[in-house]
DNA sequence: CTTTTGACGCGTA
DNA sequence: CTACGCGCCAAAA
């Protein structure tokens, strides 16, 4: 592989950088939406919610993304919060009574390394112009 | 160009 | 524990 044209996410857009973060979430493990804006470097945990509502049908487990607390946020169109809880049930996700999740067990330490160096999320994207 | 639309998080009381 | 206020800003129409 050769640096024609790189696959880093450097140059996408902030929706996309998020949706690719997401995309790292193993199956039955969860991430905030804090946790993703954190990795992201540059957005909020509400830009992370803002892009989880316009996914719309692009193949991202967007189920995995979850509120600070634990619990899977309402939607303000309503409904679709069964859903989600139900996927993460199916992957072996478990809610206790009040309807949340141990980010001690089901938690994501996030991508490795190696992934965020290469996706260009790490240390930090270059200052314009500087690009490896 | 302007307007609308949202899956959050944190501090404070 | 709950309730409330407020800052956040990209993307599509």
């Amino acid at each position: 592989m050769s640096e024609g044209h790189d696959t880093s996410l450097r140059e996408a857009s902030v929706y996309e950088r998020i949706y690719a973060i997401a995309r790292q979430i193993p199956s039955g493990r969860l991430a905030s939406y804090g946790q993703i804006a954190a990795i992201e470097g540059h957005c909020t945990a509400r830009m992370v919610g803002y892009a989880m509502a316009a996914v719309g049908n692009r193949p991202v487990p967007w189920q995995r993304v979850i509120n600070s607390r634990g619990s899977v946020s309402e939607r303000r169109h309503g409904g679709g919060t069964s859903r989600q809880r139900r996927l993460l049930e199916g992957e072996g996700v478990v809610f206790d009574a009040r309807g949340r999740v141990d980010f001690q067990l089901f938690g994501w330490a996030g991508p490795d390394w190696e992934w965020l160096e290469t996706n260009g999320f790490y240390p930090a994207p270059m200052p314009g112009g500087s690009r490896r």
